[in-house]
Parts: structure tokens; C-alpha cells; sequence
DNA sequence: ATTGTAAACCAAAACGTTTTGGATGTCAAC
DNA sequence: GTTGACATCCAAAACGTTTTGGTTTACAAT
């Protein structure tokens, strides 16, 4: 049987209540009172029930998160690093994460849904914003503290914090632009998610603007798996007339295109030019390393999770609409003249 | 406000026992006043407080998880398989995950202390043991329900599921000693792994059974990243008797050590055989497709997660120790000649 | 009429905390 | 010796459930 403040309260002759104000640092108890009251505490082993608390402070001190994964092999070196930040940033405030893992759907709903009405947690961060978001409409709805990686189409009228897809994107067709491209392929995200959308309109406007031709068939959607970016970059190079260089929706899919292109003997970097999105750390190692968009995944977690505290705290949150400026990463994947530089 | 059980009994004209009795289904209330409960808490969106179940019914439905994670960009497609199993198996069985990320030390057995003592979680998980393992030891010792991924040094008298290492790599070296190849350099893993242990001895016993040397500076260790796999076979390929072949003691390293090879003008497969272990879905996208050891990590999360539930709830266990045969994946990494071959 | 049985219900206790709203004692000031 | 101020303490209520240990009612059997 755990030790409770009862049982502390009874070896010191004290009341529980003072046990409790003790141990919480109220300036109504003495200090000699004090010290007895934590040394006992600390010798019997006594750690408060956090359930306990949790039902009386009507609050759980914890945050939830709900990781929508496609598939069961559901793979993505993405989300440990974005994970990584959060737990670190939560950890670091005293607050507990609550994770689930379930696909995009109706399950998914259940689950933001349990965890609001149990009051099993205090608030929510939804990642990986869709155009539409029922998780988002849900918890404005309700009026339940969230925060979003990721904006959503309409009104953004919530906490979130997301990367400028369409600046980074512009920024890389640019560079492949210059590079002398003119017939460039874009692999898209689903084009139900919303950063999609952003990677697009930028993808699209940059085009435009080099004054490059917009050709439908070199414009494919993937799934943001490594075997996506592979069959659909297989499908682009055997066009009649195939494009020279490819930008996919992220790192995972670049790094498919990259290996279908080698497949059939393109050197890549020289004959044809590959970049992708995200900057995952294999994109720096991948061979030629890979010319990509950073996002400052795991920085992005410590901020969202940060936001989100002060929100439940009802602290003052400074900015609430965070969008980040990402950064292109130049390396030798892109350049049609083998080319030494090395970024990142 | 939430709608409570006592807003419930009100409106039904019921006490809050009957109530309760009646939402959790006891034949000592009757099917007419089910019924009506039931409708009325529906329609009132009555949804019980987990807090305040958890705190009388003394368990917490919830289990526990720490990552071990190594440096800020923690960005390992294992775990995120991984965490996919455990969280959607946990899910099944209507049982909660709480996560935490912690690098390996004093911060990270304090997050093990916090969630035992504060009756945070009704079991753990432990994963990626160590040799000599702390956590392991304190669950031991103090009784507390866990399972682990992995096995450690000496008495073996808790619940693991493991993969049989040293098996997998006795394969893999035989699979490259039928390929001609004589000087097999291996790259292990941090040597406090336990899995390390096992990796390395199944590696020499290999050696020795195919007569071939062990040569020391053709051992080496690496840091499980892609990184530290590129790093040390750029040394090792400095060698004046550089290997033919090179084990790598995960995929990710193996990734690495392919692009140092392809760096300087190898071609992996042909010049230089290099395999990985865990078949991460990447590697059967690598270019070329990486002979690896397949171990099946979603289903291994699924598996840990479902047997901590039936040691929690005290039901039978089946077997507490197991341990799974790895399967060698051979793909075009491997060869001495170009093969067409392609596995998993 | 009494007893026994079964069905349906419920008041109160319990889980382990924190908070509320005092109570008590001491000492100084008048 | 009363008053006020202050320091220190604490009983009881509360958080929202489930469980314990009943009670009440109806009806059949004696």
C-alpha cells in the first residue's frame, strides 16, 4: 500500500490539512512545522496521487495528443523528432502527454472526443492540419484549449503555428529555375492536407512566375511514404517527355524519387535534379545529399507545446498565429553540373 | 460545467447509485430504468470523469511509456513504427498511453519514479534495454508490472519479448561468407545496448564457424544514426586492407554506410556488400534495396502492449519470455555480383 | 399472520487530495 | 482585562465516481 498523507499527517501529530500545506509551501504553517512535515514525507516515501489531486484541482496537468498514422507501418522519422519536442517541452513544464495513434476518421474523432469529455487532458495539439479539420471545428466549437501544427482553409482564428509551405516552395523552384529547369514535376501531399495546399499555391506562382510552363502531367499526387515518391516518379520519367527536375511534397518521397531516378541510371544532381521537403536528418546523408526546404521540426514542438500551456494556464501568449519562415537548404541532389556545395 | 452522475439522478429521479449501477450494466437495477438512464444520459452527453473513476477504483487504465532519446533530432523511423503498435493495441484494449521522452539517465529513471509512485500508469513499458538496465531493475524490485523490449545481462526472470539477435546476424554473415567475401567488417551498435551484446556475439560466432578472421580494427562502433554509419566507414574503407563487406547494426547505419562507399566511387553490391538490421520500410527503397534482418517491430509493440495488459489485469500470460527468430531479407546490397534478387 | 425470496432501489462510505472557513493561542497595546 | 493582530493550526466539505451494506416492496409459501 502507497503512503498516503494520512499516514504522514498520523506520524507527525499533525492535521492533514497542515500536512497538505506543508508540503505545498502555504504561509500559514511554521517553519519548523515545514521542515518536520518534508522530512517525515521524505523518509516514509510519500508521493502525492496525482489522480487525487487531478480530481480535486479539477485539472489534469496533462496535455494530449492524438498522431494520425496511415498504415501500419506508419514510419515516418518525422514524427519522432516533432515527438521529441513536444515530450521534452511538456516534460520540462510539469505536464504529462497523453499519446494515441489512431488513422484519420471516425476512430480519430472518438478519441479527441474521449480525451475531452473524460477531462483527461487540459489541452490538445492537432498535428498535420486537413483543409477542412473536424478536429479543428470540434474544439473551437466546444471552446476546449488547442493549438494546431498547421493552419486550415477559412478562418484562422486559432492558436497554431505553421511554415510558410508556399515561400519555401517558391524559394526552391526558384533555385531549380535557375539552374536552368524549365520542365519541373511536383509530387503533391494528399491534397486534403492543408499544407499541401500552401506547397501548391507556391509551387504553381513560382512557376508562373519564372515564366514556366504549368504542364498538368507533371503535377502527381503521393502519399508522403518513400514508395509513393518511387512509383511516382517512376510514372513521370517515362513520359514521352520527361521532366529534368522533380520537387517532392517532402524528404521521404524526394528520396524514392531520387532511387527511381537512379534506377534507371539518371545521375542525379547531374542528369536530373531531386529535392524534396522538410529537412529530415537522412536528407543531409542521402546520396547526393539532398537539396531541401528545413523546417525546424523539433523546435516546432517545443513551441506548440509551450503555446499551448500558457493557453490552459491563461497566461498572456504573445503571438498566436506563429509562421515560420523556412529555409532552403542547397545541396548536390539539385544542381544540373555536379557541384560541391553542401548546406544545412 | 460537465454534466456529472448527479445531474443524471436528478433529472431521471433516480439515486446515484442506480445511476451508476444502471451505466455499468449490474442486474440489480431493471431493464426499464437501464433503459431510461441510459437515454437520459445520452441525451444530457453524460460522460463519466475518468479522473474520478481512476481515483476509486484505484487503477489508472493508463500504461506508461519512456523514450530513450538520444540528442535533439531524435529522429528514428523505429520508434515511430513502434509507437504505432503499442498505441493502437493500448487503444483496443480501452487502455490509455502516457509518453514521455527522456535522454538515458538520472532524468529519465525520475520519470519512471514519478509515474510508479504517483499511481500514474498501471504498468510500463520498457524499451531498448540496456546491458546492465536501471529501469529494469527497479521495476524488479519493487514489484511494479512492466514488460520490456529486450532482454539484459543475467537472470531473465521478467517479461520481454525479443528479437534473437544473435541468430539474425549469424545469418547475415553466413549469407556474405556464401558470397565469397572474407573480411567482413561490422559496425555495432552503442556497446551498453543489450542488443549490441547479442548482435555481436552472433557476429563472431559466425566468423569463426565460416573460418574466417577476426580481425579488431575491422570492428567498430556506431551510434545507431546515419550519420555515425557514414562516419565510421569513411574509416574504415581508409584501411590499407579495407572489407569487402560491412554489417551494419541497424538500417540506419547501414543507409550511411552505403553512401560513404557510393562517395568514393563503390558501388554497393558489386565493389562492396553492406547490409543493415530491422528492415525499416526505407530499406527496401534504398538504392540499391538493402539486405537487412527483418524484425516485425509493429507487431512487437502490439504484442508488449497486450501482454502488460494481461499482467496488469492479472490473466493468464502465455509465455512471459519471447523471443522471435529474425528473417534475413536479401536484397541487392549484398551481392558480390548483380543480382536481381529482391526479398520482404 | 408469518416467513422467505427475489427484485429494485439507495444512503453512506470510500478513494486521496485541496480548499474553505474558521478556531485557538500568544503577545502587545491600550 | 479587554481588544486587535498575528501566527499556527484544523474539521469538514468538496471533487465525481464506485462499492458496501443495507432497505423496501411484492408476492408466494407456510
Amino acid at each position: 500500500m502507497p503512503v498516503t498523507i494520512k499516514d504522514v499527517a498520523r506520524r507527525v501529530g499533525k492535521s492533514i490539512t497542515t500536512v497538505s500545506r506543508a508540503l505545498n509551501d502555504y504561509d500559514d504553517v511554521s517553519s519548523e512545522t515545514k521542515a518536520l512535515v518534508r522530512r517525515v514525507a521524505a523518509e516514509m516515501g510519500y508521493t502525492p496521487n496525482r489522480t487525487a489531486q487531478r480530481l480535486q484541482k479539477r485539472r489534469s496537468d496533462t496535455i494530449g495528443l492524438v498522431l494520425p498514422t496511415y498504415g501500419p507501418r506508419f514510419s515516418d522519422p518525422f514524427f519522432s523528432e516533432f515527438l521529441a519536442g513536444i515530450g521534452n517541452q511538456t516534460a520540462d513544464f510539469g505536464y504529462d502527454l497523453l499519446v494515441s495513434t489512431r488513422a484519420p476518421g471516425d476512430e480519430e474523432m472518438e478519441a479527441y472526443r474521449r480525451k475531452v469529455q473524460g477531462r483527461q487532458v487540459d489541452g490538445l495539439i492537432v498535428v498535420r492540419t486537413r483543409q477542412q479539420d473536424p478536429r479543428v471545428d470540434y474544439l473551437r466549437r466546444i471552446g476546449f484549449p488547442f493549438v494546431a501544427f498547421g493552419r486550415v482553409q477559412g478562418t484562422l482564428d486559432f492558436p497554431f503555428v505553421d511554415v510558410d509551405g508556399e515561400q519555401g516552395m517558391r524559394q526552391l523552384v526558384r533555385h531549380l529555375a535557375e539552374q536552368g529547369h524549365r520542365r519541373i514535376a511536383y509530387i503533391t501531399p494528399p491534397s486534403n492536407l492543408n499544407f499541401a495546399q500552401d506547397r501548391m499555391a507556391g509551387f504553381q506562382a513560382a512557376m508562373v512566375e519564372q515564366g514556366l510552363a504549368l504542364d498538368p502531367s507533371l503535377v502527381v499526387e503521393g502519399e508522403l511514404t518513400h514508395r509513393s515518391g518511387y512509383q511516382q516518379t517512376q510514372r513521370l520519367l517515362a513520359l514521352a517527355d520527361p521532366p529534368t527536375a522533380i520537387v517532392a511534397g517532402n524528404d521521404l518521397m524526394a528520396l524514392g524519387a531520387m532511387r527511381a531516378a537512379q534506377e534507371i541510371g539518371l545521375r542525379v544532381g547531374a542528369d536530373i535534379a531531386i529535392a524534396g521537403f522538410d529537412n529530415i536528418p537522412m536528407a543531409e546523408h542521402a546520396h547526393p545529399p539532398l537539396t531541401t526546404v528545413d523546417q525546424p521540426i523539433y523546435t516546432i514542438g517545443r513551441m506548440l507545446s509551450a503555446m499551448l500551456i500558457r493557453i490552459i494556464r491563461q497566461e498572456e501568449v504573445g503571438e498566436q498565429q506563429v509562421l515560420l519562415q523556412p529555409s532552403l537548404v542547397v545541396r548536390q541532389s539539385s544542381g544540373l553540373v555536379t557541384q560541391s556545395k553542401e548546406g544545412g
